[in-house]
Parts: C-alpha cells; structure tokens; sequence
DNA sequence: TTTTGGGTAATTTGATCATATTTTTATCTA
DNA sequence: TAGATAAAAATATGATCAAATTACCCAAAA
C-alpha cells in the first residue's frame, strides 16, 4: 500500500464509498443497510461504518426508518417536486456563479468530461454515463467557489441519484439530460444568464423522467 | 430516570444537546471543538460523541480544519452571500407551502411562541429571543410537512445561528427580525404570497445585521 | 545576561477495534 | 393466535495504538 493513502482514514473511505454506491445507483431505492452489512461489504469496522452512515443519513442519502432499520429512501411525488424546487434554485445559481470565473484548465476538464460521457452513451454504459454526468455538473459548480451552495447541491444529487439510475436502468437514457453542449457552449461563450438556463433546462430533463416513472401505477 | 428516555439513543440525544449549542451560540464560531472535551462537558462516551460530530460537520454546523482542529466556522462575506441567497429562496416556499396546511393547534402554538418572543425581548434576554425566534419559523415550517426543504432549512439555521448570536450580543437586538406580527398576521389571513413575503422580510432584516457586523473593520 | 531558535520528550487527542449490554426480530410451542 | 424464548443486530464503553501538538530545555547569537 503506498504511503498517500495512510493520510485518509478509514471512515472517511467508507463514507466515500458509500456515498458512491448511493450516487451511482449500486444501492437501490427502499433497500436495506444493516451496519453489519456493510462491515462485512466493505471491509471495515464498526466505528467507522456508523460513522459513514450518520453522515449519509444526515445528507439525506439515507434514511432511519424508526426501529433501527436503515434504508436509501424512496422518492415520493412529493419528495421529487421538493428537490425539483430546490435544485432549479441552487444549481443555476451555481453554474452562474462559476461562469465568470471559469479557468482554462476546468473548461478543458469540462470538455474532456463532455467526451467521455458521450462514450459511455454511446457503450449503453449507465454507471459510466452516471458518474460523467455527475463529474460535468460538479466540475462547474466546483468552480463557483460556493461551498455552502455545492454542499446543498451534492445533497440534493444524493437524494436524486438512486431514482436517476432506476429510470436509467429501466428506460435506457433515451431522453435524459444531455443538454452539455449548450452547457458548454454557453461558457465557452461566458454568458452567465445562458449558461444557468441551460443547466435549469438540463436539470429538468432528468426531473421530469424521473416523475414520469413516478407517475406510472407499478411501482 | 423515566422510562420512556430510555428509547431515545445517547447519540441522538447528544447531537441534539450540541445542535442546541451551536444553534443558540453556547458556542462561538472559531471556538475549537475537541472530542475529548465533549466527552467530558456532556458525560458521553465515545462513540456517541464522535457521531454527533460527523453529523453536525455534514451539516455545516461544525468544519473540520485540517489537522484534527474541529471548530464552529466563522461566517465570512462570501459565506453569507450564499446563505442569504439559499435562505431566501427555502425558507419563504416553505412558508408558502405551509400557509395552506396550517392546522389550528399549530396557529395557537405560533401565537404562544410569538408571546414568549415579546417576552425575552422585553426581558432582554438573548438565548431565549434566540430559541423563540427557532422555534417561531420551524413549528411554521413544519406545517408544510416538507421534509427535504426543512432539512435544507435546519442545514442553514446551523450555519447562520451562531454569527446571529454574536450580533445579538454585541448591539442587542435593535432591529433584529421581529415581523412575527406581520407573519401572524398574514397566517390568520390564509395568503400565501403575503406571508411568503413575509418571511422573507424577517430573514433579510436578520441577514442584514449580520452582514453590517461583518463589514466592520473590527473582527 | 537575555533572547531566540531548534529539537526532543511528554502529554493530549484521534482512530480503530474488541467486547459487553440492550433492543429487536424471528421462531417455536402451547 | 399469543406468549415465551432464542438469535441477530445495534448501541455504548473502554482499551489500545498512532499521530500531533505542546512544553520544555539547551545552545547559540545579540
């Protein structure tokens, strides 16, 4: 093992682990986590499990059902249209933020991101398409230099991921967000105003998958 | 000790004892926060305190600082910017999302919330205007049963708490929020644009005493 | 002689684990 | 079906190890 990894700890290993799982649909919606679970999953102890998990669970990634039973929350009509609100508010704001100072080598990253996320469509690869869709977004919104903004933002993505996936899994990604050019194109252009339109427009084209499913009687 | 404390778990007991600190200013931002000190102040055992830590920093309530140094943030100009963006934007759809579902007993609980507010005032006292003012917008915000946008909520009061606390004890609360009558008011009347207005008045004359502070050349 | 700088030792603090206790769930019998 | 018991899982404590900060002391320079 190389020296650079002794620095990190162990739990916050495991919660970026688990954070991962969550985000990129490894853990589906309404499925239980039991701490012993994940001690035996993901190789660790006890103390630092629980600890990955109460942070997760505070960020909404998941959820304490009553009697110690631990789960990734299943998004409800209501929940979709809170986060729908709440994301159409923060992330534009974020992008617009970013615009104006947006560096060279984080548009390079960008467009770099952009091609590897068209591959993974282009493989049918929905874990693949899954975290380029998340490192575009979050590369941009990285470069607001907003933290209070991108910790709601990342919040909301953990909130959100799960669903995403389902609808990927399910559907194809036929339809699903891939309004990056405009994204791109509008920062290249540094046209704040655009670009946060075109992330909304963005944003919205995931959410309203989402609520489609949602909307069907099979649950 | 009663039985039915024997339910609630010591860790969420414990974060709850120090989500109060924090919110109502026992502890100052820059204030250094140890594990092992709280293991003393509050009699807990390891474990539990070191969860409720993860939790509040997940939640901005506490920042991690490099080297094991955990300590209360100080606000800065940028990071109110962002909290007074985001703010302004939940908290009043909150209140308009709970204008039309606000039960009776939740409208005389407001009023005696609001009572107890005039009190402190009058009294001058400081932790407890803080906690009224608390519990004022959240037994308003609860009502619009929300969830998602009142964690987004309870994530900003934790950030924005302390600094308020610091005002408050420095001028006293000359000109601090109290457009409660005007929120009581628009609640009786059912309008939900009113009272979403409303709110958002009362959150921005509080940011604006923060902000005054903050641009004072004295630190 | 006093002050400052560097380095080492001691204390404090954090991370992790192993264990004991309590709570919950599942199963079996009446 | 209901109650009791057993198994499993979660909570909470304390111990141990590692890392880091602090305190202290000695030496060198002013």
């Amino acid at each position: 093992m190389p020296e650079s990894a002794r620095k990190i700890p162990i739990h916050e290993l495991t919660y970026e682990r688990l954070r991962d799982m969550v985000l990129f649909g490894e853990l589906e919606p309404g499925q239980p986590v039991t701490i012993q679970g994940l001690i035996v999953d993901l190789g660790a102890g006890m103390t630092p499990v629980r600890e990955a998990i109460r942070r997760l669970c505070s960020q909404g990634a998941l959820e304490l059902q009553g009697n110690r039973r631990i789960c990734v929350p299943k998004l409800t009509l209501e929940a979709l249209d809170q986060l729908a609100f709440a994301r159409l508010k923060i992330e534009p704001q974020l992008a617009l933020m970013a615009c104006m100072r947006l560096s060279d080598t984080s548009m390079i990253s960008l467009q770099e991101i952009d091609q590897r996320l068209d591959q993974a469509i282009a493989l049918d690869d929905v874990q693949g398409y899954l975290m380029q869709n998340y490192q575009f977004h979050f590369t941009l919104y990285r470069a607001a230099a907003a933290p209070i903004l991108l910790d709601m933002a990342q919040s909301l993505w953990l909130r959100f991921g799960p669903s995403l996936r389902v609808v990927c899994g399910r559907y194809g990604r036929g339809g699903l967000p891939d309004r990056h050019h405009d994204v791109l194109r509008a920062a290249r252009e540094g046209d704040p105003a655009v670009l946060a339109e075109a992330i909304g427009a963005d944003l919205l084209q995931g959410i309203d998958q989402v609520r489609l499913a949602l909307e069907e009687p099979n649950a």
